[in-house]
DNA sequence: ACAAAAGTGTTTGGGATACACCCATGC
DNA sequence: GCATGGGTGTATCCCAAACACTTTTGT
């Protein structure tokens, strides 16, 4: 079976730099390449695009199909096109960013194995991947100024500690304690977990789950999507494909474009608005800090007040 | 001639969101569409990628077939990838933002005619460009908070006024003529252009100017001559055409990821890293404001100093 | 002369920053 | 008990924001 065209056709693939935090540090997912070019490499998950796919669909599954992780956020970093990126000849990739929490991952597919990489201790990646990688560190570090995305990294409620770990993880910077819980507070999208029992209940049982024995979860395949599922709730990771469907519905009229209506005060502190899909809730317990310690206060992402707070133009995260 | 491959593949396509600033009000390049589809529609200027050049050569290449304007810095919105968003077929479109000065265009090519619309006054657009659209003024209102993007608007001196309006129509603000020259002064990365006087001239005029004696100037009085000479030394870098062939030079080493290396101390305001093209240049005379006025001191925008703040991640433009 | 725009500085309030002590927990 | 990290409050300083009169220029 073969197409033919009356133009030349580069090829278009997707690339998918997947971000975890297992409480300490970041992490990114790569695969080792099983086939040339390129063969041994470390490198994104990724593949070409079927006809009937967009890529952010693309991307996903993928992802699936060579490192078994399925993730409902995307964030496009663009297309990289240089012409002489790939050895095999002319091949375009629309690169992805995505921040889960770390899970077992295996080998399939193209992929002769996929494992989790401290971001300090990357390869040597193949392709131009190297590059794209930096492109999504920028990126993130850029898009966590106007977007809470930290919260796709974290547990239903976390500790002040673990969210500025996450944030300092991202960041390459350290933060003053108080400092930090205080700016967080004010923008208005925590709220503090009142039920204790609940939490501390999740708490037992988790500590007593294989995931808590090693450091990367490595022994995590002992606990399977399934029970974890049992034990919180099968819906939290429901197939949440971003539908591209919707992309160029007419909801979009000139007059929105000239918003927001010139406000006759001088108006400062502007920001501008900003769509991003927060697709909240995961099963995995985090990690807990290994040193003792007290009990901290748990809090969790207030959804509903970010997205009023988003429609304002009044949401603020600055560091 | 015909092209066969083993599996199916889009067509890749760019497409070009100019906008442009006369003084007053920003604005769009439109082209009307020739040929069917979309026939007699207004959409954005772009084409296919040919084989042998990447997308922002290609963008930069249909944009010069279909309106004649030569511009030399892009920013990529990312790809659009719906799978129905073309009736012609699945074709994916890689879209880039550029900001120029509005000079005259003409349709050619593929285009029957092309202009400039006022962006308040865009007509309904073929394809997904209205989502397009939307999507480049998201974008740009969001790069202007981390990029000195608007200098390519403007003359190669400007007064505070004309850059004030500039940034108001792009956010769609009004600000505090006082507040606003202080924030912009402060930067560090304007410099105090007056035409008709020579060097030796200017600096002993600019030493006895009132405006030296103040705070914001003060340390101009440090100012050595060999600055002013930059100053006007016009320093233009003409014909520099976006060049993806550096794109994957291995200048990336993991170490330069987890910048910046921690520091001790807790590091507020930081802001995040950013590439973006910044090509001086220029000869069109900007339209002034309609109404008489006292004539205002000029000011251009210092590349270096600004390419030096931003090494230091000590750049920051908050509105 | 008048209208429109440009030049100039001060005050104030709020938020970012820096900082220290006590308490809870696990070992 | 001791090491580790959590919980809490305050003083300071700097910058954003609000604000008004004078000067220049074109008509």
């Amino acid at each position: 079976m073969s197409y033919t065209y009356e133009y030349p056709r580069p090829a278009v693939a997707t690339d998918c730099v997947v971000f975890g935090f297992d409480g300490r540090e970041l992490q990114i997912l790569l695969i080792e390449r099983g086939n040339e070019p390129y063969k041994g490499y470390w490198a994104f998950p990724g593949g070409f695009m079927n006809m009937d796919e967009s890529a952010e669909q693309c991307a996903l599954r993928e992802l699936q199909e060579e490192t078994g992780l399925t993730i409902n956020m995307l964030k496009q970093l663009g297309a990289f096109t240089d012409v002489h990126r790939d050895p095999r000849g002319r091949v375009v990739s629309i690169a992805f960013y995505a921040l889960v929490r770390p899970t077992e991952v295996k080998g399939g597919d193209d992929a002769s194995e996929a494992r989790w990489f401290a971001i300090d201790d990357v390869p040597r990646l193949a392709f131009d991947h190297d590059y794209i990688l930096r492109k999504a560190m920028q990126q993130m570090r850029k898009d966590i100024h106007f977007e809470p995305i930290g919260f796709e990294l974290l547990n239903k409620s976390f500790t002040m500690s673990e969210l500025q770990r996450l944030y300092e993880a991202i960041l390459g910077v350290r933060f003053d304690r108080r400092n930090f819980e205080k700016k967080m507070l004010q923008t208005g999208i925590l709220q503090i977990v009142e039920d204790e029992e609940n939490d501390e209940e999740l708490f037992e049982k988790l500590l007593h789950t294989p995931a808590y024995s090693t450091k990367f979860f490595g022994k995590r395949k002992e606990m399977q999507t399934k029970e974890i599922d049992e034990l919180f709730g099968a819906d939290s990771n429901k197939g949440k494909t971003p539908d591209s469907k919707t992309l160029f519905d007419p909801y979009w009229n000139s007059k929105s474009l000239s918003a927001p209506p010139a406000p006759t005060k001088p108006a400062f502190n502007f920001l501008p608005p900003e769509e991003f899909k927060i697709c909240a809730e995961g099963s995995v317990e985090m990690p807990q800090p290994r040193k003792p310690g007290r009990k901290g206060r748990k809090f969790s992402f207030n959804k509903e007040k970010y997205e009023h707070l988003k429609q304002d133009n009044n949401f603020k995260l600055e560091f």
